[in-house]
RNA sequence: GGCGCCAUGGUGCAACGGCUAGCACAUCACCCUUUCAAGGUGGAAAUGCGGGUUCGAUUCCCGCUGGCGCUACCA
């Protein structure tokens, strides 16, 4: 494959608020097609809109694409910075005929025959003759027909004009998608859209068509919500001289109650899941399983595999629904099977957050056995803030007793002299290992006639402060004989 | 309102006319087990409704219903 066909896709977002969960699935379809063809992923902002625009906010939705991995090749570019190139473009589209001044105000236009929500009550102001009693077309506004005379008129009486593009009245736009197939839609169902405020500031539809030829971008996938808009697109591309790239529209990403996914679904940024603890890689291969599946039943995919067999046809073209309880599995299989020192730089970020971070850690022995703790301890982990949570006790002296785990093993009033017993025995065993350990404590167990399983559960809430936790044994090794001996000791006076 | 898209268990995906509709999450039970997870085994659970086409429809067509999207001088 030449360089020449080689796809250029990108990613556009607007600066309007924080990169949440359907962009950044967008933005990972685009890259993993990228990679797949050996192509170009561009990143472009698209911040035309002042009055939302928070320039802010850019840096925060790149570093979300970059803790995703999704690394651009191009860009950013923003739209903001190249304002004179939308103008000429939309007077190119003017000249040509496919595009006239509209002096109408945004709230009078008399195409705007649905607003949104409610409905005005005028009488309109639309062309002189009645009503043919017939279409009552969007498109309709008088501006399209206003003589050179008319609009140095409206020009005088102090109106500027936006310019609006002049769809066909008859015929059809068709276009294919990669994902929806082959779409027809008849011209009179489309309004003459404005190109270029009356602001000189130019629309969405302009910026992006504009952006997509200058950026020679051959294929535009983004959220399924533009599947409607794209016919004007298509005119407008052609009313540039230009043929339209190909366009692959991906399904929307829903809440759980089936509306369009938003705050009040909880967390719809991609930054607070970062912020929750969970791992790219999981949160990345979640969310391409979000409407798209590798065939076959494998749902666990590292990026070479999801790069390997990403194919746009394979898209599903219905809205999946944000399933946060898969999401946390996967991140639970992550965490368990990441290679050890890919999960260490994490962990230390959690330790450190949480004040538990000692530098011993880093290097030499303290390292290893930094890393046998955490492969310790990961089994029965979700959420990488789980290390500073309940598995606290193995890298902090200073930790509570779990309410929950005292009232079920710390009922036996005899324990208040089975733990200095047991902590002299752990005192004086010769060697600290696993085995030693355990017998110790059986041999205890015996002694005292009681069940080994009543003093492992008791201990382990003496040593760990929780109930949920690695195999006791395990955790003595792990936390070494001082420790042990010590919280045993201190356990005393914390019992009923 | 108009136009369009979509429709498999609660959720995400498979089955792109042809075995008893498969897998995963969640859920229930059991096994494992010193706790809790993990893991293993098994259970319950779906083709929205109605018409067609066909020897045969989850699959193709039509209608309905439902959800979603667009219909902005927002993107």
């Amino acid at each position: 494959m030449s360089s020449a066909t080689k796809p250029r896709v990108r990613f556009a977002p607007s600066p309007t608020g924080y990169l949440h969960v359907g962009g950044a699935r967008t933005a990972l379809f685009n890259w993993l097609y990228a990679r797949r063809e050996c192509g170009t992923f561009i990143l472009r902002v698209e911040d035309t809109d002042v009055e939302r625009n928070r320039p802010e906010l850019v840096d925060g939705i790149l570093a979300s694409l970059r803790w995703l991995g999704l690394q651009w090749d191009e860009g950013p570019i923003f739209q903001s910075q190249r304002m004179e190139l939308y103008s000429a473009a939309a007077r190119r589209v003017l000249d040509a005929g496919h595009a006239y001044w509209c002096f109408c105000a945004p709230s009078s236009y008399a195409g705007a025959d649905a607003a949104p929500q409610e409905e005005p009550d005028d009488g309109a102001a639309t062309p002189a003759t009645a009503a043919p009693a017939k279409p009552a077309r969007k498109s309709a506004c008088g501006c399209r027909n206003l003589s050179a005379g008319q609009q140095a008129a409206e020009r005088a009486a102090g109106k500027s004009p936006a310019i609006r593009f002049a769809v066909p009245r008859t015929g059809t736009t068709r276009f294919d998608d990669a994902v929806f197939g082959p779409r027809e839609v008849a011209n009179e169902e489309l309004e003459d859209f404005v190109l270029l405020r009356s602001t000189s500031v130019p629309t969405y539809q302009l910026g992006a068509v504009v952006d997509d030829i200058d950026m020679r971008i051959t294929h535009v996938i983004r959220g399924a919500d533009h599947l409607s808009n794209t016919p004007k697109q298509v005119l407008l591309y052609r009313a540039l001289g230009t043929e339209p790239p190909a366009f692959a529209h991906v399904p929307l990403i829903l809440g759980p109650d089936r509306s369009r996914m938003s705050k009040r679904h909880g967390a719809t940024s991609v930054a607070s899941y970062e912020e929750e603890g969970f791992l790219p890689e999981a949160f990345r291969n979640f969310l391409a399983l979000l409407g798209w599946a590798p065939g076959g039943d494998v749902e666990l995919l590292s990026t070479g595999e999801m790069i390997e067999k990403f194919s746009l046809p394979g898209v599903s073209r219905t809205n999946a629904v944000f399933d946060r309880g898969k999401l946390e599995w996967f991140n639970q299989q992550y965490l368990q099977k990441l290679p050890l020192d890919e999960l260490l730089p994490p962990v230390e970020r959690v330790l450190r957050r949480a004040g538990i971070w000692r530098d011993e850690w880093a290097t030499g022995a303290g390292r290893e056995w930094l890393a046998r703790t955490v492969d310790l301890i990961r089994p029965r982990t979700r959420l990488l803030p789980d290390f500073a949570g309940w598995a606290r006790a193995f890298f902090s002296d200073e930790f509570g007793y779990d309410d929950a785990a005292r009232a079920k093993f710390w009922k036996e009033p005899r324990l208040a002299e089975w733990f200095p017993k047991l902590a002299d025995g752990y005192a004086a065993q010769p060697e600290w290992n696993h085995d030693a350990c355990d017998k110790t404590l059986r041999d205890l167990a015996a002694a005292e006639n009681v069940k080994a399983g009543v003093l492992i559960n008791a201990t382990r809430v003496a040593i760990l402060g929780v109930a949920v936790a690695p195999p006791l044994f395990d955790s003595m090794v792990a936390l070494g004989r001082d420790r042990v001996v010590r919280r045993l000791r201190a356990a005393l006076s914390h019992l009923g």
